[in-house]
DNA sequence: GCTTTACTTGAGCGATCACTCAAGTTATAT
DNA sequence: ATATAACTTGAGTGATCGCTCAAGTAAAGC
C-alpha cells in the first residue's frame, strides 16, 4: 500500500525518554525534541499525536528500562535479600555514569505535576507502584526463604526500600552527590544485610 | 520624599513561594504569579526584577521557615537525639496538612534545573547544604552527648538523614502517600534511636 | 497647596509556545 | 509503469511567554 516511517520508533522514544529525564516535562520545548529527534513537528504529531502521549510513551521506556537489573537478579534464584543489597550498592555508581539525570524520572515528573487528576501524573504514579510492587515481592521472596524474622513486615520494608532508594537519587542529583552517594548506597545496603536471619 | 509601596514585601513572597512550591519554577506563569500575588506585572518587575530574582526570593524564604522547627529543639538544650527522632516522627502528619507540597521546595528546585551553573539550582543547593549541615550538627551534638558510639560519624548519619527525609517527602508526594508515610517516618525516628548508646 | 519622587497601572512588545496542514515525496500494490 | 496511500516537510497558526514603559496616581517634604 504505502510507505514505512524512516525512523526507528524505539530509538525515537528512547532519545525522547533521555531529553525529558533530563529536562522535564515543562522545560523541554517541541524545538528541543525536533532536534534530539531529528524529525519535523509534523512527523512527530504523526507519529506520537501530542507533546503530552510522547512524554507518556517515554515515560514507559523508561519504566521498562529501569524494570530489568533487580528482576533478573531476584529471578535468578539466589538470596532473594543478597539481590536487594546487591541493587542498593549498584545506586553507588550512580555519579560515574553520564546518565540523562541521577534521580529518578518517575519521581521528577510527579513532583513536577501536582495535579493528581494529569495523566502524565497518574501514569508516573501507576510505574511507580509497580516499581514498589517489586521491592514488595523481593521482601516477600526474603520472607519465604527464611531470610527475615517471623515479625518482618515485607510490605513496610519494600516500601521503606523503594523511600530510600528515591531519597538517595535524588541526593544523587546534587553537583556534590559523588563525594557522599557511595557511603549512602553502602549504608542503604548493610540496612538490608543486617535484617538477615539466615 | 516618596511613596512606599502599598503591599507587605514578606507576605507578597510566602505567596509566591507557595506558588513555586507547589507548581514548580517552569510551570508558574507570570500571570499565575500576578493573580496570586494580586500585583501587576510592572510593580513585580519593580520590586524583584525578574521572575527568576522573585523565585529566589522566594526560595530563601522556604529555607528560612523550615530552619526553625528542629534547630529550636536542638537549641532547647533536650537530647540532641530525642530531637532528631521527634523531626522524624513530626514528618508522619505530612500529608493531613494543606501544605502547596509535601516534597521539599529545594530537592523539587535542583531536580527542575539539570543545570549545575543555574543561579536558582546553585542557590537551592547551597540552602540544602546549609540544612545537612544542621543535621550533621545535631549528630556531632548527639556524639558530643554521649548519645552515639565512639565509631559513630556524624557527618555520614547526618547526610543519611537528610537523603531518608528527602525520600520519605518525594514519596509523600504520591496521591496514596497518606497511607505508608506515617508508617516510614516511624521508622526513620526509631532508626534515629536505634543508634543510642546512652 | 504645591512640587517632587516613587509606586501603580495595563496595554502591548518581540519571542517562543504547542501545534497544524497543504504541498511534496516515496515506498508499495497492481 | 502507474496509481495509491502513507510519510515528510517546514512555513505558519493563534496563544501565551517573560517583560517593558509611558502615563496616571498618591504619599512625603517644603
Amino acid at each position: 500500500m504505502a510507505r514505512k516511517a524512516t525512523f526507528d520508533r524505539d530509538d525515537v522514544l528512547k532519545r525522547a525518554r533521555d531529553l525529558f529525564w533530563r529536562k522535564g516535562y515543562h522545560a523541554t520545548s517541541l524545538k528541543d525534541l525536533e532536534q534530539a529527534l531529528a524529525l519535523k513537528p509534523g512527523s512527530i504529531y504523526a507519529a506520537f499525536g501530542s507533546k503530552e502521549e510522547l512524554f507518556s510513551e517515554a515515560l514507559k521506556v523508561y519504566a521498562r528500562g529501569s524494570r530489568s537489573a533487580l528482576q533478573e537478579a531476584l529471578d535468578d534464584g539466589q538470596s532473594p535479600l543478597a539481590a536487594l543489597a546487591d541493587h542498593a550498592r549498584s545506586l553507588a555508581s550512580l555519579c560515574d555514569k553520564d546518565s540523562p539525570a541521577r534521580a529518578c524520572m518517575l519521581v521528577k515528573t510527579i513532583l513536577e505535576h501536582p495535579e493528581e487528576t494529569s495523566p502524565v501524573r497518574q501514569l508516573a504514579e501507576q510505574l511507580m507502584d509497580e516499581t514498589g510492587a517489586r521491592f514488595v515481592d523481593g521482601f516477600q521472596r526474603a520472607k519465604a526463604a527464611g531470610e527475615l524474622p517471623e515479625d518482618a513486615d515485607p510490605v513496610r520494608l519494600g516500601l521503606k526500600f523503594q523511600s530510600d532508594v528515591v531519597g538517595l537519587r535524588a541526593f544523587a542529583q546534587r553537583s556534590d552527590g559523588a563525594e557522599i552517594v557511595p557511603a549512602l548506597a553502602e549504608d542503604l545496603a548493610r540496612g538490608v544485610e543486617a535484617l538477615r536471619v539466615a
